[in-house]
DNA sequence: CCTCGTTTTCCTGCTT
DNA sequence: GAAGCAGGAAAACGAG
């Protein structure tokens, strides 16, 4: 789905792959999610947090390991940088990302390469770079076989919007790849899959019109009650106030 | 029936 | 352009 017929294959892919739910690919990956895109050269800040995002959740870092702060420039800054940089910036993550940004770079120039030389390579491979559906099928993994139904457990104490949230993230297995901590010890996490939260939280108010849109007004009311506050910057991130009870390991 | 707190719905403008 | 984010305004809803 929304695969779009694509005839176009380099503008149309472009922002849509972007945003594409939760991106969980396993190692390998890496010129896979961006050698279609634009060099990491012409990324924007926003782009290059994403990236970052990405490479975070391909290795299963949490992303508490690095400060996100500390990438507050753009992909020409970003290129510009070393071995060396990443790991002052990044610590043990550097070389990871130091890795990844190589080969995107790589990819990236020869994808500007081919189309300057464009059209002919009169070539064994064609302008195929990748079928479509080679990343963007909905890669509904069947990683989990997730053993257990689970028929019973603890349940939801409680009505409220930010308590359904927090037991989402308290119960993960009931509902897998909703929502993430990114910090638990700091109460901050992140929405995967908005749209399917969203879904749930309408399912559980009988309420199927339900959108990200109007449950994101919700959890901004909760910024003035102080039972979350605003993380800047980052899309779909919260995190817990002083007046949200019970997410904290210690207090369960 | 009324009040109050919370959430829903809708909207305009801004950012990424 | 799409998806999020910010909040204002007003209506809806449930508890008490």
């Amino acid at each position: 789905m929304s695969v779009s017929s694509s005839t176009n294959t380099w503008g149309s892919l472009q922002t849509s792959s972007w945003g594409s739910p939760n991106p969980l690919v396993m190692p390998g990956y890496t010129s896979h999610l961006w050698a279609h895109n634009s060099h990491p050269q012409f990324w924007t800040k926003y782009q290059v947090w994403d990236w970052l995002q990405q490479v975070m959740d391909m290795h299963q870092i949490d992303a508490s390991n690095i400060a996100f702060q500390n990438f507050d420039m753009d992909g020409h800054q970003l290129c510009n940088l070393g071995y060396q940089d990443f790991i002052l910036i990044a610590g043990s993550v550097g070389p990871i990302l130091f890795h990844s940004i190589t080969e995107l770079k790589l990819a990236g120039t020869f994808e500007i390469l081919k189309r300057q030389l464009s059209l002919d390579f009169s070539c064994p491979f064609p302008d195929v770079t990748y079928a479509p559906g080679d990343m963007y099928e909905p890669l509904s993994h069947p990683l989990g076989p997730v053993a257990s139904p689970t028929p019973s457990l603890p349940d939801p104490r409680g009505t409220h919007l930010w308590e359904f949230i927090r037991d989402i993230l308290l119960n993960p297995e009931r509902h897998p790849g909703l929502i993430k901590w990114e910090d638990r010890t700091e109460g901050i996490f992140r929405f995967l899959k908005s749209e399917a939260v969203a879904q749930l939280w309408g399912k559980k108010k009988n309420n199927s019109s339900m959108t990200y849109e109007k449950l994101s007004r919700a959890m901004r009311y909760y910024y003035k009650r102080e039972i979350l506050e605003r993380v800047d910057g980052r899309r779909l991130v919260y995190k817990f106030g002083r007046n949200a009870r019970g997410w904290k390991e210690s207090e369960k």
